[in-house]
DNA sequence: ACTTGCTTCAAGCAGATGCTTGAGTTTAAA
DNA sequence: TTTAAACTCAAGCATCTGCTTGAAGCAAGT
């Protein structure tokens, strides 16, 4: 017997500015420390709060982590799907490498101009291969729609490749793209200090290229 | 006050059975269901053994986790690093992509081939962005040497690129290779069945020249 | 036989966990 | 000013957590 999503009903419910900041400590924490590894008690109290106001608010653990995903992505998703629908139209048909990949990647990556973008992405990179079955569910959910259209596009910008070779290639460019999401400091101690997968604007500017040139290679089979 | 490292002292002490058993489960369970997840009597049981065992053989259970990747890595990156100088060494100081990737990537991915080999590809990936401090200390550790020689190795190899760009591409090629290793069934999920990241021969054959694609193409800088 | 040291185990400790309860406070509409 | 819903909170429940304890089992060395 949990309450669903009471959500506001007056214009200015006070229970809105606890929930936001449930929901900003919640962001934090789990960026910072992983979803398995944050109590709900840490959570109310960096949200100044007490730990029966986030199950109030949002019924469970799992569903702060849900309203944590949709907050930042409801947006960024559509506006991801609106870019790929335009490069297919523009194009004809047949989009470039370089445009699908601005379209699904850019807008990701620019969130690393922002603090609070950059603690979500880390957030979002860490929960990709979170093998905890609540956090999958919820990455598999909130990724579903723009992750399939992003599989049609690139199919679309590479009608050469098998459908095999399509798979291998797009792992990587996942892969690529959330391990410098999730910035887990390693290549920063093997670098030293002054290289950051934080920066966005890094990522945008080299990141970008080496996946156009892989996504954009001539196919293995075939070629031999 | 715990045992640091008991050890074998008789030809075949008993208690070398329980301890193979316990690395075993642990590496089955860490890599199902990542580091918190798993509690020493989770691992205990899965052993057939006492919660008390784990902790006589090991000390604690982060320790029984960084056993768990040390009876499989030490051999393999002394096998790494070997391929690597070698890389450096036949070729004068300007290896191939191609080689070191092969010398870096090649042993990991050919785990894929065994059933236990892809369970510890499973739990290293996964582990590679695990925000725990005890995994993040272990992983950091254990790859610590081998990741050296081979970003001096692409170095080498790629000496047209600014450090920062050499930053970057290194970046992608680990995320590939550890998203690849995750797999957390994403990519499964999106192309449907008869696709697997734990395919090794697939990776090897698919994801490497994508990763050399990238790597070796022209630099960003100073090619406008 | 018997000491010795390695190994196993059931039981237990102190603290943390997700979530619930029931009593209270605040708010805006009636 | 009353009323009812929205909200907050201290306390508590049942369970799980990593780790320890002390007693017992065992195989070799004497």
């Amino acid at each position: 017997m949990s309450i669903q999503a009471p959500r506001r009903r007056r214009s200015t419910a006070p229970g809105d500015e606890t929930r936001e900041r449930i929901l900003d400590a919640a962001e934090h924490l789990f960026a910072e420390r992983g979803y398995s590894n944050v109590s709900t008690r840490d959570i109310a109290e960096a949200a100044r709060s007490n730990a029966a106001a986030a199950h109030y608010h949002f019924g469970s653990k799992e569903a702060v982590l849900e309203a944590v995903f949709e907050r930042r992505l409801a947006g960024m998703n559509a506006e991801r799907e609106r870019l790929l629908a335009a490069c297919l139209a523009e194009a004809d048909g047949r989009p470039s490498v370089e445009a699908i990949l601005e379209a699904f990647i850019g807008p990701t990556l620019r969130l690393g101009a922002t603090e609070e973008g950059r603690r979500f992405n880390l957030l979002a990179g860490r929960s990709s291969t979170d093998p905890n079955p609540e956090v999958r569910r919820i990455v598999f959910q909130v990724y579903d729609s723009v992750g399939r259209r992003f599989v049609d596009a690139a199919a679309a910008a590479c009608p050469d490749l098998s459908r095999e070779e399509l798979f291998w290639r797009i792992a990587c460019v996942y892969g690529a793209m959330m391990y410098i999401r999730a910035d887990n400091g390693r290549l920063q101690h093997l670098f030293g200090p002054g290289f950051s997968l934080s920066d966005g604007e890094g990522a945008l500017k080299f990141a970008m290229p080496f996946l156009t040139a892989g996504l954009a290679a001539p196919p293995v089979e075939g070629t031999e």
